[in-house]
DNA sequence: TTAATATTTCGTTATATGGCGAAATATAGA
DNA sequence: TCTATATTTCGCCATATAACGAAATATTAA
């Protein structure tokens, strides 16, 4: 149905939005490590999530304080054909290869430390890590 | 490569452009064809036929005035792929069934009498007819 | 060559979308 | 209960996009 995967297309059509459902082949993450992946404020990458969401893409579940999100599982439904579709595209890209290697990083943190420390380069105003490839480029070429 | 299926992501984004995608799995279409069947003008149909074709979606030939497009037929290729997992979900569509049936008609007609036709409709300042699903709800809506 | 015409390009406009920060919400812990 | 905090909602702004008509382009036919 058109109605139906519309909505699926439309929320693919954003590159930080794939790359949030290429980081969750692994398995589910919590707001907070995808809002450290991503670089963005938290209020959009809220965003981006509740869209995945109501295309159906992704599933969530509440531990206390902490959101986390999955792929959906629902077999052979338009959304999860359309992951599918996507992953066996995206092999040995770049951006992907780093954001995997990012996330292992953000992975053994763990989420109290991580939003710990999210609070704090809040409060000081810091700049955040780069989070893809172009602006580690650009890091590298200001340094030179 | 997320730098390869971003653009064919984008591309797919739009309803009227899956709409031709779909128009299409009967093989080659006229540009005035696909003018008629979306009741779009001619330069937003083209600005949208040249996103699907920069994104690999179709390919198109050259035939005198006539400019023919049909689905790209690269074995494999990321927008192959794409076109196939929207055509295994998009059964029994209202929207889809609704275009099919308009095509059988306008195919019927051919180019010649059908770009007459649409020139004259241009200068007369006619309405089109509806091409899609909503409008005709709409206009049936309107005349109870 | 000139006129007609199918399509594309360009410029404009309205709407959609992505981003942020501030405020609201919900939950854990003191 | 009260405070801290993880996430979402809201309002705003800048940019992207889809639509149109007019003008440009390319090709056929006179």
């Amino acid at each position: 149905m058109l109605k139906t995967i519309m909505p699926i297309l439309k929320a693919l059509a954003d590159e930080n939005r794939v790359r949030v459902l290429l980081a969750l082949r692994g398995g589910e993450l919590c707001a907070c490590q995808i809002i450290e992946l991503l670089g963005l404020a938290p209020s959009t990458v809220s965003k981006h999530l509740s869209i995945l969401k109501n295309a159906g893409l992704v599933d969530s579940r509440k531990d206390g304080r902490w959101m986390y999100f999955e792929l959906s599982q629902e077999r052979n439904s338009p959304a999860v054909e359309a992951i599918a579709m996507i992953v066996k595209q995206i092999e040995n890209d770049e951006q992907i290869e780093f954001d995997d290697k990012r996330l292992k990083a953000i992975l053994d943190i763990g989420p109290e430390t991580l939003c710990r420390r999210q609070a704090e380069s809040r409060e000081s105003g810091e700049a955040c890590c780069p989070t893809n490839v172009n602006e580690v480029i650009k890091v590298k070429v200001r340094n030179n």
